[in-house]
DNA sequence: CCATGTAACGAACAAATGCTCATTACATAT
DNA sequence: ATATGTAATGAGCATTTGTTCGTTACATGG
């Protein structure tokens, strides 16, 4: 057995004692004749790791009055308020991680063979590292952004992969980048045999799972390189609220058009969606965008925190 | 809202924030406006309440070798194995609630209608109270065990009943004492119109929970005042070795025939069953009734620990 | 063989948590 | 209104946990 292995084998048994057993780390170092520093390191690499999952049973009643609302307002199936944490960006995404897992664990569970479109972003990527690990090879997943990157490299925000791996399913990439060069050049991407196929697969799939983004400064496009400062300014000043895998909206929830919707080569759906499509986003940075991407009635269901759901409902 | 749900409510909110949000006890009383010791008592009373679930995610490679060998030598398709903790009873029940709630989950998760025959003991039950609330009105939940105390009130170990409240299944209860006074009493139990329903259902169910017990000083049987000392040193004498709901084994794992035998009532199954029957127990009282239980072939799934494996496999 | 970088380790301290106890608020019965 | 029991509260302290830092072990390349 490699060392790691031994070290997550090890980790995982102290955090059994620790959370489990209610040991303490004293206890724990006494028992697996360790110094206590070193059972707390364990404990935290446990913790780090991912192998510990913490649920919380209750919900609470705030949160799910305020989850009941956004489901008449906006007619969604399926609502998730998680309670906001002051302004802690750090909080929020573990709460939306833990929220989001549940909601997307319930139709992962499924044995029936399913087809699942995966969009991009910080949050969804979080979502995915929370879920177990579910052995599910009959599904099939697709990711609904460009898997190649204009530096080649990085493809970090491809969690439809990460899904797929934590799964077992298989995987479908669009054979793109996110954005193309040119209304020309991304005409050319979406053509191509592959990425129709794809395509059709997504068309019909049983979930789709997205992230929502703000634009404007500091807004994920921007900071991943996809759109200049310029260009954000220019969305913006055109009246842009928000975005999703690169389609940006307006307040209303239409579809901008802009220079930039000629380029984006990622997957499309309907609005008033008849299968599932669940959007996650929190954070004061967000209201806009999710107000608006609901108005727009591109969501079946939501995943969002106490003050977002408040703002939303306010607007 | 009653105190009593405000409490809940603002105790899973401080869980959230604790565990989930990583803000410390401090900054949950700032936030909440309260003081930092009602901070700390929100969140234990958020763990004693049970709205705190923990899973260790990572299999341990010793935990799971033992659990092949458990399958292999007994020809079981389920066993799990959780880490044992030096001689700790409460944590090896909270370990033995944790790996046994994750595998009945499993199957109560199934939205096809299902009979699940539910036992008894402190194990199971603790199993039962670690189990979410899953909404399952759809299944039918049997007590196997009777369910009429012989002083009447006391039903603290209808786990069934347990059971079906958690899911909300319809609950089927055994119109009998577990033990009758006398083999005539015990027919007439038996005979009855409602206990041969119930054992009808029974017959067919899908699945079926059973918690093992040992046979001798301070066991279940003799803690809950259902045998007297004496009886159980004849038991023993006779070669008792071990029990579930009531039906006492030899060490080979054959029925032992005694003058009990003829009173218990609860209900029975093959051997070598062909649905999924899975025990649990744990801890060094039982390793001999553990052994003995799986050399019947009563179980066809398994929750234990780690000593009790090795003990079981070294036997 | 040594040099060098990296991971493991424990001591010591700082922070956070949990517990006990005395006090206060509050409800209910008299 | 007053007595009386119960739950809520915070102060103070003990325990537990987390972090920093210097030292030691160990692997890898020269």
């Amino acid at each position: 057995m490699s060392r790691q292995q031994e070290k997550r084998d090890q980790a995982a048994r102290a955090a059994w004692m620790y959370y489990v057993g209610n040991n303490t780390q004293h206890e724990i170092a006494d028992r697996l004749g360790i110094s206590r520093q070193m059972a707390q390191r364990l404990v935290a690499y446990a913790v780090e790791q991912g192998l510990v999952r913490v649920r919380i049973e209750h919900p609470i009643s705030d949160c799910l009055a305020l989850a009941d609302a956004l489901k008449t307002r906006f007619g969604l199936a399926i609502c998730s308020v998680v309670p906001t944490d002051g302004n802690n960006a750090e909080a929020l995404r573990r709460m939306l991680s833990v929220a989001g897992a549940e909601v997307v664990e319930q139709f992962i569970h499924a044995e029936k063979p399913m087809v699942i479109n995966v969009g991009s972003g910080r949050t969804l990527k979080a979502i995915i590292d929370e879920l177990p690990e579910i052995d599910r090879p009959q599904h099939r997943i697709v990711s609904m952004v460009g898997a190649i990157s204009s530096d080649g490299a990085s493809n970090r925000y491809d969690v439809a992969l990460r899904a797929a791996e934590k799964t077992g399913s298989k995987y479908f990439m669009l054979p793109a980048p996110l954005i193309a060069d040119s209304a020309e050049d991304c005409r050319q991407w979406c053509s191509h045999r592959v990425y129709r196929v794809v395509s059709e697969l997504a068309a019909h799939a049983d979930l789709t799972l997205v992230g929502v983004g703000s634009v404007g400064p500091a807004c994920p496009l921007l900071e991943d390189g996809f759109v200049s400062e310029e260009e954000v300014s220019q969305l913006v000043a055109a009246g842009a609220a928000g975005e999703m895998i690169g389609h940006i909206i307006d307040g209303t929830g239409r579809p901008l058009v802009s220079p930039l919707s000629s380029r984006v080569t990622s997957l499309q759906w309907p609005s008033s969606p008849t299968r599932p499509v669940i959007g996650f986003a929190g954070g004061a940075a967000k209201h806009k965008a999710i107000a608006a991407v609901l108005r727009g009635g591109w969501l079946s269901g939501l995943v969002t925190d106490e003050a977002s759901a408040r703002a939303v409902l306010a607007g």
